[in-house]
DNA sequence: CCAATAGTTCAATAAACGTTGAACATAAGG
DNA sequence: CCTTATGTTCAACGTTTATTGAACTATTGG
């Protein structure tokens, strides 16, 4: 059971810094659309992203920072987005930063490889 | 005449970047502050924030991610933030990064010496 | 012209960061 | 039980970062 801050210690500038690195804007990005649907991602999920102990370092910076929330279950591990604590902390920061990485979604590098190939079939 | 990017050329992961370090916040902040008066700041304004070289250092920093500009005027530098540009860019990052570190204020040790010795005496 | 003021630049240092591959732990499926 | 799949941890590395003081530039005011 990895380490998980409270509402409370939440900081700024940890959450601004974490969402600084493009992997990990991808990442929250990622866990941002899934929130329309099942609202959890595995770490397989964001294969498109890089290596899996790369993924795991900016996972680990994610959680520790606040930003996503790890559930274990069998070999796998589930993450969401603390969106509750985030909005109540820092209200519209997540949004507006989902939202503008929206914007420049190809500039980002956004989408992972299946989805540029969905993307490039439409 | 210092480089400033163009607005297009603005990119979100180097401003979330560079509002991530606690005294680039503090002179966003201390920036935002002053929007409602005269709009412009220069170097010494700062000094409560550190050391002159080091404070140049973060100006730096925050000119060339396009989040502050600098006007030279004989021996000052004048800086305001380039708000129209990062409003039109990242809609409601800045102002949602500037209202959460106003609430979290005394978490961060926004305020500059002086405007600490002004809170105390009220 | 000289001194004081405002701010930048440079070199040096220590710490933090992102990336890699190999080793490890754990649970699921045959 | 053994293998496979999932994911973490560790050590190593090169890079970037923030901070310092000293040297420097340039402008203002006497």
């Amino acid at each position: 059971m990895p380490f998980h801050p409270t509402r409370e210690q939440i900081e700024l500038p940890m959450v601004l810094d974490c969402l600084s690195d493009p992997i990990r804007l991808a990442i929250v990005y990622q866990l941002a659309q899934q929130e329309r649907v099942s609202s959890e991602l595995c770490c397989g999920d964001f294969s498109g992203l890089g290596g899996k102990s790369n993924l795991a370092y900016h996972f680990a910076k994610l959680r520790e920072c606040g930003l996503m929330q790890t559930r274990v279950a069998g070999t796998n591990r589930f993450m969401r987005l603390r969106r509750e604590d985030l909005d109540a902390r820092f209200p519209g920061v997540l949004d507006a930063v989902i939202k503008s990485a929206a914007k420049d979604a190809d500039r980002l590098q956004l989408l992972s490889e299946c989805e540029m190939v969905d993307a490039d079939r439409k």
